[in-house]
DNA sequence: ACCTGAACACCGTTCAAGT
DNA sequence: ACCTGAACACCGTTCAAGT
């Protein structure tokens, strides 16, 4: 039988990244990776040390669908949004990825290119490279947190939005709990993406409309 | 021999987070949680109908660690700052932790006791139900992200920060990426709590002193 | 020298056999 | 009726045997 033609490491972490997809980051094994892909499970071993450097090149994929705007049409503010919007986007499409990202910064040139878009448009407006460095760690923060939470479907099951269906009676929440179940009925009919671009909105007015904003005292 | 005094689901759960946060989540199984409580692998399932729901009981177990300051003393601002700070500690102290909670919402009356502390603060502000329940998910997300990003060591072990150690050379990051070069000395210097509570203390600010702030147009 | 099948030391969970 | 040991169907990874 003639061989495969010949993978890549990138062939291997996006196959991958397609099983993860579709059965959770538990339902993807080395096994049925392999048999996957029509190799021996141990060929797997040539591309990546173990399961853990996998994960890592899937990781690095993923941060690689950001887009990383050059910035030539549109203001830094508006290069910014669409980052970080695109952040979000790329961690809905891909819910059982999250937590691989959340423990494993990019790392790759493709990876960091959107960090590299980011920090260029903050520079442009002239913010501090120290500045520039809380943006972003302010920023990637609430991206990445605002994601899992929506990922996670952390505010659409939440007791208080499902009053019936959890281990609580809507009686006890009421009784024990008056202030929860009276945010209830507001917590999943947000408007998530809208949300999310207001706090981005007054994240990024705290560097940019007073980029001299100091954590030292008056 | 004589039977184990009888065990409660509680103890099961907190004997499983003990051991998440020696070993880490793939480090915890069932066999090896029976063994370290002294009963047959087969005595955790009438507590726990399967090792997702263990999960989510130690996920509960940490929501409860989390301060729910009644607000007797000190002002609302202040209680809300409190507890916030306290989700990030609880966070921090189990960062292999950090994934459970991200995809589990507090669901018991102690797990959701923070929550409604938090509620009741911004409630007794004069903020609205709704702004209540928008403030909650930008606080969440936030404090989450922020826990999360640190946890997993995203700004430590940045490129950007240990130019020599990654997959990518000095000299490829400073010529390709001059902007993340740019950042790096700044990203790990940063003082985290301090930052955070900046962070919080904006995102309060937001709903506090303008809690008539709308999504809708002008 | 390279590749890989079988083997090892584990898993979560089912189920039937024991008390 | 309850509990649980053995068994099943998987794992990730090692390693030696094959080409």
């Amino acid at each position: 039988m003639p061989h495969r033609t010949h993978l890549t490491g990138e062939d291997v972490a996006r196959k991958a990244l397609e099983m993860i997809d579709e059965l959770g980051l538990d339902g993807l094994s080395m096994r049925k990776l392999a048999a996957a892909l029509g190799v021996a499970p141990m060929t797997i071993y040539s591309y990546f040390t173990d399961r853990d450097a996998l994960l890592d090149g899937v990781a690095q994929l993923l941060y690689g669908e950001i887009e990383a705007p050059s910035g030539s049409q549109g203001g830094p503010r508006d290069t910014l949004i669409r980052i970080m919007m695109s952040v979000r986007g790329m961690l809905l499409r891909h819910p059982n990825a999250i937590t691989l990202i959340a423990s494993r910064p990019p790392r790759t040139l493709d990876a960091l290119a959107f960090v590299e878009a980011g920090c260029r448009a903050l520079r442009r407006e002239g913010i501090s490279a120290r500045d520039t460095a809380r943006a972003y760690r302010a920023l990637a923060a609430y991206s990445l947190g605002t994601a899992m939470t929506e990922a996670g479907r952390y505010f659409t099951e939440h007791p208080a939005t499902q009053l019936a269906a959890g281990p609580l009676s809507e009686r006890t929440i009421t009784r024990h709990l008056p202030n929860v179940a009276e945010i209830g009925p507001y917590l999943d009919q947000l408007d998530d993406a809208a949300e999310f671009e207001y706090g981005l909105d007054l994240t990024l007015d705290r560097f940019m409309t007073q980029p001299e904003a100091s954590l030292d005292g008056p």
